[in-house]
DNA sequence: CGAAGTCGGCGAGTTCCGCTATCCATATCG
DNA sequence: CGATATGGATAGCGGAACTCGCCGACTTCG
């Protein structure tokens, strides 16, 4: 298959295949003149993989990077790979360098996350952000602690073994793409909820005008 | 209060606010002479939601404007206000326009919303974006079903309720502020109960060396 | 009164990101 | 043969979110 194949076969624009080819994120068709390259299913495959990455779970192509090393790197558990996932993820969110590192709420995280005898590395980027969520909170004026994560992480709980348990273990890429897909999809499942008990909490506005 | 030290107070930088004003995202204060103003608490809360909501939430800043017109419109009930906060997140998750537009997957994602009973706008942008999830699902090779958002619908829902029966009810700000949080932290969360799930599934490999 | 500093307002410039466009020397197809 | 396609390289584009620098009007302090 050639570059204008795979282009109609993946739906990603010629100019852009050439611009993954540059930057790595693509591995080189075989040569099969000075100008000429073949390429095959493999390489369909990653490119829909990439386009689920930056297109749906929102990765910049930096992250994209990463999570395609730790891919390609065949040696690496799946646990290895689902952490390489999470922080890329997690690097979407950047943390704000500015906020003044707040030990107090780091450490509430942390006692609340060992409460739930959660294995969860110690470096993972999502402590620091689950601490500026608080920190943000009681800037707002509303003095909580670490305790209001619980319901989320009961229901992330639930979710993750749920999840794990009813998915198919094919391949690690797919995998990857599942992870990333799911997250979007809760996250939109989650804002629909949120807008159905509202409203039925607001019954009595039948008429929403103004 | 004047522009410096509105700064130093939200931790915005001079160039930033003035930059907000200009883009209308923060009011102007009161003039006190043809090149000096006074601002307020206002003026403080307002630069810290719009840090929440772009840092945190992520929304760019054209969505920050949709939100804070919603907030600024004070005949508008927390129903409506919500469904604009929830557009402004899906905008930030831009549909991808050369998708093909798979009416099957629309009408599988309509009939479960329907099912659940949801009360969903019908042009909610997330309809979409969970047909896209399922056709992105099914490229990858796994032929299913809208059902297999059950389990997110589920913690969803659970989530939803808890968290609004739980929460104060204050002003509509500070509500949008916590909404976008909670979205941010539940999705943290999540990414670590895969971690930890992942984790014991796979105690045999206690050195994750490669 | 005057020097020094602050303020607001404005336009232009910067940086990063993710492509996109153009050129060119070769290859391939009909 | 000639039209079209390929790959490689370089340059440019467009949007987003600031950031800079200047100016002239003020305020403050001595």
């Amino acid at each position: 298959m050639k570059i204008s194949n795979l282009s109609r076969r993946s739906g990603v624009s010629v100019a852009t295949i050439k611009f993954y080819l540059r930057e790595h994120l693509l591995p080189p068709g075989v040569p099969t003149a000075r100008n000429q390259a073949e390429y095959d299913e493999t390489h369909v495959a990653r490119l829909r993989l990439i386009r689920v990455l930056t297109g749906m779970g929102m990765m910049s192509l930096a992250s994209v990077r990463e999570v395609l090393a730790a891919l390609d790197d065949n040696c690496m558990s799946p646990h290895g790979l689902a952490k390489v996932v999470n922080n890329a993820l997690s690097a979407e969110h950047p943390a704000r360098a500015d906020a003044p590192a707040d030990t107090s709420a780091n450490g509430q995280v942390d006692r609340f996350l060992a409460d739930l005898g959660w294995r969860v590395d110690p470096n993972a980027p999502g402590r620091t952000t689950l601490a500026q969520v608080l920190v943000a909170l009681r800037d707002l004026g509303w003095d909580c602690g670490a305790d209001i994560f619980a319901p989320c992480a009961d229901a992330a709980e639930r979710l993750a073994v749920r999840e794990l348990d009813s998915l198919p273990t094919d391949g690690a890429a797919t995998a990857v793409a599942r992870t990333v897909l799911l997250e979007v999809a809760f996250a939109v499942m989650r804002r629909m909820a949120y807008e159905h008990y509202l409203a039925i909490r607001a019954y009595g506005s039948a008429a929403p005008g103004c």
